[in-house]
DNA sequence: CTTGGTTTGTGAAACCTTTCACAAGGGCAG
DNA sequence: CTGCCCTTGTGAAAGGTTTCACAAACCAAG
């Protein structure tokens, strides 16, 4: 068991959690890997190499007890704890986050606000206040945040996730359109909506043009 | 060449298209496969072979005309062409998307808003006037919307999503945490804040790990 | 205690993606 | 025109992920 796990591994590792949740909520003790496969996509020998990588958690014949899975997965996700994120820019994206309820319900919360913009700074957002950027480092160590939330322009963005970095931030959730290079081993996800959007436009092309050279 | 195209390969022919647009802005004429591959991370050798995929573009000893190779990945992507995409759902989510500038530049027009809301359903929002779900149909068909937003509370989302299908969108974008499933060779693609968060927490929970343990 | 039905955990096989390495081709200087 | 340097395009190798298939284990019923 254990060695390097792929991102995609991981992220069905979520799934699986999500599922499990709900699962829990409705009272069922017991799940197998083809019912936990469903939602996600996966397949049952895909959800068993995936939980084999941390170790042995079912019962054979029986499947597994949901709530040591949940706990399980828990752990080895760590989401047995709530995490502190910093936002900074509080744009168009940034607002969005900070009045999005569902990233506190699911442990995530937003601790500390920061914004280049003078008519910002001071003021609240969702109850909480704006800092200049100037103040980065302490109101991060302050607050003890352990997530950068970078929701600015492209152009600043590099700068801002080197400057998060130097803040102490264990890893970076950016949403500029822009591929950030993980320096210093601080880990960097990038939520790209125009590449997503991009994505699509090739899929919706070939499929006019398949369907047009058929024709 | 040409086969299946993998969703790597696209993402990246999105990162090339960028950079090569930059530099056209900026009058360069020529480009490497390793100048073009620094920005996404990628090696020389993947750049040529994501490109050789769709023909042969490049001079050897000289690299590839930045001018050409911008039209033929916008022609690849789908991109010589502006898409209409139908919102549903103007909470927090849709309104950042509506705000949000830099679809629009991008050629992503959001031309038609939904909503459940009474207190929104006529009013408008960011110039776009927010139209009730059932008119989804007649007003997807009006104003010709190819891709479907979906920016609703988790609970409702595979019914909108299956909806924006029947209405006739070639593809769906979707912003609430759960996997939808393609039916009709309608492609879906998801952003799951939540689901890059937890990616954050097993990454930095696995750093605190191996750290503990060595010390 | 034994039998039968079920599901896990896991090597091996299949499949897919990335990297390597080099022949083929193009441009430029002289 | 010749020779040299540079970079592409691409088979082959390497590396990684997913699927297959089955022995091992567990439960329940008789």
């Amino acid at each position: 068991m254990s060695g390097r796990i792929s991102d995609s591994t991981v992220r069905r590792l979520s799934l699986y959690l999500r599922m499990l949740r709900d699962l829990e909520r409705a009272g069922v003790e017991f799940v197998s890997s083809s019912q936990l496969a469903e939602p996600s996509g996966a397949t049952s020998a895909q959800v068993r190499k995936d939980l084999s990588h941390f170790g042995s958690f079912g019962k054979r014949g029986r499947g597994y007890s949901v709530d040591g899975l949940v706990r399980a997965l828990e752990n080895i996700l760590g989401l047995s704890r709530s995490w502190r994120l910093a936002l900074v820019g509080v744009g168009k994206i940034g607002s969005a986050l900070l009045g999005y309820g569902g990233l506190a319900t699911r442990g995530f919360d937003v601790v500390a606000a920061f914004d280049v913009d003078e008519a910002k700074i001071g003021t609240r957002a969702h109850g909480l206040r704006i800092h200049p950027m100037r103040e980065l480092r302490p109101v991060i160590a302050e607050y003890g945040a352990e997530i950068g939330v970078v929701a600015t322009p492209t152009e600043v963005a590099a700068e801002v996730a080197a400057e998060l970095e130097r803040a102490g931030v264990g890893a970076i959730l950016n949403f500029a359109p822009i591929e950030l290079s993980e320096v210093n081993g601080v880990p960097i996800r990038t939520v790209d909506i125009v590449l997503e959007l991009e994505g699509l436009s090739y899929l919706m092309s070939e499929a006019g043009r398949r369907t047009g050279s058929d024709a």
